[in-house]
DNA sequence: TTGACTCAACATCCTTTGCTACAA
DNA sequence: TTGTAGGTTTCCATGTTGAGTCA
């Protein structure tokens, strides 16, 4: 007899049988053959292309009562199309505020199995399982935030399913990774790995990494089957958007200390014979600094040129005539600079958010962002991703990396559609003649 | 139960000028 | 002809998160 059978993030295959499936090895201490519980699926179509009867201990397709009320857009149903013929696997690209939870609801509902939702905050978390109570007539679990409660439903944070998958991998039929540009991540690649169920949808409003790890999450979860940009949906389901590049002048001591600073790097690497031509070059540069003091140095002044460039006194300056501009408007700041956030929130009395606001002052910040008590706030990077922001219609970025996904996840905390049908904007704050021109550029 | 703390993991961190090999 | 990727393996600093521990 032919048993599959999940175990410790792995799939067993218990048989007499001699087989040669790909990615399936021989394993003589257990006396069968084992894989990857993500090769279930695989495994399983071979079993049955071959005509070979097997027992299969897994209980994946059992059928939840999963029906949703809501009335998918155009787009959301191309997209769920679009991944129900690819398999129910595969990835959907839609940007920020496009309804992801929505086509997640209506995958879940069209496959009806158990289902295990990975996302990468407690926030996000809380909001999917609210989102799902409402939906679904069942209850929801919860790995992560103290809790671990299995239901077929379960919502789970990265790390809390990292340390599960191995336990619970067999029991999901359909996984929905949430902001699944997280599994690039080499810690994070085990889940999809540990993990039996053979329906895969993540969900990402940028999935292309500049690491190029997004080939690693293709493997996993399967290819981008759609995919739409802002531009594809502003004035329609997102508000219009326009971008207006600012440019600012740093004081004759700033740009003193930036040449300086900026020398003090480039003479290194003119001398140590690293051509400066990609990421790897600069990890190359990195490792050096371990053990060379000169490269330390040089990693230390770039570090000081950029805090210039990016904070530099006219920015702060210009600010003042914006928030005048714009003072009946609601305004997120942002910056890549915890120090600059403390700056802002000093000089002109606009609550901060950094990584070090606790989650009860920061929900209080928010909260009062949404009532209207504050019209202003100013964030380092943690309103980036995986925070529920209250809608907001400028944004300012002072400063920020040459990440595409920092701005465009930025961009999307204004693009949710106005009542009044108004035009966001986003202004973006560059010291010329520096870098930062560069950086600017790189990440439109 | 809460808050303060530590720890591990992840992300970004880069230049600008020209060489070589290889694929489309 | 044109466009693009090209070797390495353990790490400067800063920002952010979730999990775990302890009082």
């Amino acid at each position: 007899m032919t048993t599959l059978r999940f175990e410790d993030g792995t799939i067993h295959l218990a048989t007499d049988l001699e087989l040669s499936i790909p990615g399936v090895e021989a394993d003589p201490r257990s006396g069968g053959y084992r894989a990857p519980a993500m090769e279930y699926a695989a495994i399983r179509d071979e079993l049955e292309r071959r005509g070979i009867e097997f027992e299969d201990t897994l209980a994946l397709e059992s059928d939840l009562p999963l029906s949703t009320t809501y009335d998918l857009r155009e787009y959301q149903r191309a997209a769920l199309d679009a991944w129900l013929d690819a398999g129910a696997t595969g990835v959907v690209e839609l940007p920020t505020g496009a309804g992801k939870t929505v086509l997640a609801v209506g995958a879940m509902a069209a496959l009806s199995v158990p289902t295990l939702v990975v996302v990468p905050t407690i926030d996000l978390q809380d909001q999917w399982i609210r989102e799902l109570e409402t939906e679904f007539d069942v209850p929801i679990g919860r790995f992560g935030g103290g809790e671990q409660t299995q239901e077929p439903i379960t919502v789970s944070t990265y790390d809390s399913a990292y340390l599960r998958a191995d336990d619970v991998g067999g029991d999901f039929g359909l996984v929905v990774f949430d902001e699944v540009h997280h599994l690039g991540g080499q810690g994070y690649q085990d889940i999809p790995r540990m993990l039996a169920a053979p329906a895969r949808l993540g969900l990402t409003a940028t999935f292309e990494r500049p690491d190029g790890a997004h080939e690693a999450v293709e493997e996993l979860v399967g290819p981008r089957v759609y995919q739409l940009s802002v531009d594809d949906l502003a004035g329609d389901h997102l508000a219009d958007y326009e971008i207006r590049r600012l440019e600012v002048e740093l004081t004759p001591d700033e740009r003193e200390a930036y040449e300086q600073a900026q020398e003090t790097f480039v003479s290194y690497l003119r001398t140590s014979g690293i051509s400066m031509q990609s990421g790897s070059d600069y990890q190359k540069l990195v490792m050096r600094s371990g053990n060379d003091p000169r490269a330390r140095e040089a990693l230390l002044a770039k570090q000081r040129a950029r805090d210039i460039m990016m904070g530099s006194e006219a920015k702060v300056e210009h600010l003042s005539r914006l928030l005048a501009r714009h003072r009946d408007d609601r305004v997120i700041i942002f910056t890549a600079s915890t120090d600059l956030v403390y700056r802002i929130a000093t000089r002109y009395l606009v609550p901060p958010i950094t990584a070090e606001t606790g989650t009860k002052e920061r929900r209080q910040i928010l909260e009062r962002f949404r009532d209207g008590t504050y019209d202003t706030v100013v964030a380092a990077n943690v309103l980036d991703e995986g925070v529920d922001v209250p809608d907001a219609n400028v944004a300012i970025l002072l400063s920020g990396s040459g990440s595409e996904r920092e701005f465009t996840q930025r961009l999307g905390r204004v693009l949710r559609p106005k009542s009044d049908g108004s035009t966001a904007v986003l202004y973006e704050l560059v010291s010329v003649e520096t870098a930062e021109e560069r950086v600017a550029n790189r990440r439109r």
